[in-house]
DNA sequence: CTGAGTGCAAAACATTTGCATACAT
DNA sequence: ATGTATGCAAATGTTTTGCACTCAG
């Protein structure tokens, strides 16, 4: 099994928290895609003091490490994905904004240079967007 | 040429304002993904009394009608392109937000049913993402 | 005319920031 | 010890809403 985030972070040598620990904890996991209010939620649930604002700024940081990905797939609030190791596309609920991941695999097409517009490509991610079996 | 955005509402019976016109107008043409924020200054250039409450509401009604597309690129605002016909991709400036279309002939790969997790498909949209021109 | 559209201001969310205090190393 | 992390509360940015007034059809 692969190492869990926070032996990752232990592993960087980074200073860790009750704060920390409370986050990198809620986010472990396989198909795991919450918004900073649901790791706020339940990181209560595991430390009560723990604050909005070291929510939002560890997420963050977690970001800034690589430890986390950071989804846009609404146009409400950011979504984070502990699942980093392998890149892999997202399927979204329009009506409830629910995730899924798409097994790896799955492959962006490759994007000719005539159509950079100058920029200089980093990634691609696809979203499928659709009903979930709930919403219907 | 095809119909304009303002053609198009005419020709659907909807019934106009000058605001409604100015928000149109705003985002008539080519590659063309502005923030709300953004179509609300350029609608006051044109006319000075529409308010921020009109373009948001304006904006959410041109999409449900399918008039507008809106795209959730970055977890800021959301962004609204006029380019609906055909189905096509984007490329994001991670740096800055801007928006470049990626023409269409590009198409995401089709996701296995096996991978569907019981939801039912609509779109595949695909966000290249990297650092534009100007941000190097 | 008349219901739908508009402006205004306030509310509802999502996220960030400043600063004094607490704590991991 | 010491510098960084935290909590609190306020600020910022985005989008939505309630309500009285206006206007397109």
């Amino acid at each position: 099994m692969s190492p869990s985030l926070l032996e990752r972070l232990q592993a960087r040598g980074y200073r860790l928290t009750a704060q920390r620990r409370a986050v990198a904890q809620v986010l472990e996991g396989e198909n795991v895609h919450l918004t900073a209010d649901e790791v706020l939620d339940q990181a209560q649930a595991l430390l009560p003091e723990i604050s909005r604002a070291t929510v939002y700024s560890t997420l963050q940081q977690f970001t800034e490490m690589g430890e986390l990905r950071e989804l846009s797939l609404d146009g409400r609030s950011k979504r984070y994905d502990p699942n980093i190791a392998p890149v892999h596309h997202h399927l979204v609920c329009e009506s409830c904004g629910s995730v899924f991941d798409v097994a790896h695999g799955i492959k962006a097409p490759t994007l000719p240079a005539a159509q950079h517009h100058g920029m200089a490509i980093t990634s691609a991610e696809i979203v499928y967007q659709g009903t979930c079996a709930d919403c219907r």
